[in-house]
DNA sequence: ACCTGAACACCGTTCAAGT
DNA sequence: ACCTGAACACCGTTCAAGT
């Protein structure tokens, strides 16, 4: 009887925001930002241009979500059972990596502050900062100083959206930076420190920044 | 004979640059990134819709020259005489008003890091970190790590770009993510923590990271 | 309920034509 | 050289009409 009464079977792909975010990120991944359009995705997926409205509110909606379900990933696999400034370390880590390799969403962070994702990271992060034995009021400050340093930084390594050539443009612009350092500077130890700047790697010095922080909330 | 070979004079209000930079910026402080639009910039001019192209590359370039506008204002304001943590405190400061007069230019600075504007943020910084008698190598981690502060640190504090109602909503983007906490860890002195945390006033708790981040640099 | 795709109300940028 | 404004090639979103 239920077989009877059944109607005309859904099809197996039928649309659904899981679906939709699956298929933005993929399109994210490939082109970038610039590349995400209503018209490219609803083609991508074969449906109707307003097919994707009744999933999710809007553009915006869809580029949170999509950067949600990155960021998802890295929170969840945090461990627990490491000392708190480890995870703290692996965490921060975790979010650089998956910036690596999906830039769009280093640029989604920065630009909406107040999305799922970035409250993903706030969580996570206070939990850690949490079992550092702090003072109840230093709590506050620490974790927007972490949280802050580390979409900052990612923000600063993702290279500008819009840009093919991204790689040479952030090398370019270091060599800028390290210019201006020795016009204002021009001691050898500057010069220095301005060759260094060129020629630093990027996830070290992230890290390093991670412990600069870090030792800057134990020591204050 | 000047006189008499002079070509009909000049409108006085010719375009410029500078003229269609500071009417940019007038509408982006008016209404926000949303409302800055060619045809818009060019009627508030009274001129072609064509006409900005001939000194402004395109849409980018005149969103980069306002942000350097509003930063170059502060950054030229840098006084050398005083100690060099508290140089950058005020310029850290500097930097903070700046995006709360013009908050636009806070989601800028972390959309493009490779802009003129955050070429001069990190000159600054450099300028006055060096002063503080670092290790050469260890310049490059400690420029980075509070460039990458002050830039996630605004970009967090001015909201969405594209809400009206930005303030209430930051209000309840910190209650949410004290409710996690809250979740997480409910003990009482992260209860503690988290009301803190709806609480604090953003100025400080800015400043206070800037401190942070200037302990961990020294005390690593 | 879900999907379609034309229509709507916009964009940034270009370029022949004017001065 | 500089400016004009129509034209071009796009956008995100809505909505009557279909199933």
């Amino acid at each position: 009887m239920a077989e009877a009464t059944t109607k005309a079977p859904r099809r197996s792909d039928a649309l659904s925001k899981e679906r939709i975010v699956a298929a933005a990120v993929e399109i994210l991944d490939a082109g970038g930002e610039a590349e995400l359009t209503v018209r490219g995705l609803t083609a991508h997926l074969a449906t109707g241009r307003g097919a994707v409205y009744h999933h999710v509110s809007g553009k915006h909606d869809l580029l949170a979500a999509a950067t949600d379900r990155v960021i998802s990933e890295v929170t969840s696999g945090a461990r627990s059972e490491e000392e708190a400034s480890e995870a703290i370390r692996a965490l921060a880590l975790g979010i650089f990596d998956a910036i690596d390799a999906h830039p769009w969403v280093g640029t989604e962070l920065s630009r909406n502050p107040m999305q799922p994702a970035v409250l993903r990271i706030w969580t996570s992060i206070g939990v850690q900062l949490q079992r550092l034995g702090l003072e109840p009021d230093a709590l506050p400050a620490a974790g927007s100083a972490l949280v802050a340093y580390v979409l900052g930084s990612t923000a600063q390594y993702v290279a500008g959206p819009r840009r093919a050539t991204s790689e040479v443009d952030r090398q370019a612009f270091l060599e800028k930076v390290a210019d201006q350092w020795r016009t204002h500077a021009p001691q050898a130890h500057v010069t220095e420190a301005a060759a260094a700047l060129v020629e630093h790697d990027d996830r070290e010095q992230f890290l390093e920044g991670v412990d600069i922080v870090l030792a800057g909330i134990k020591h204050r």
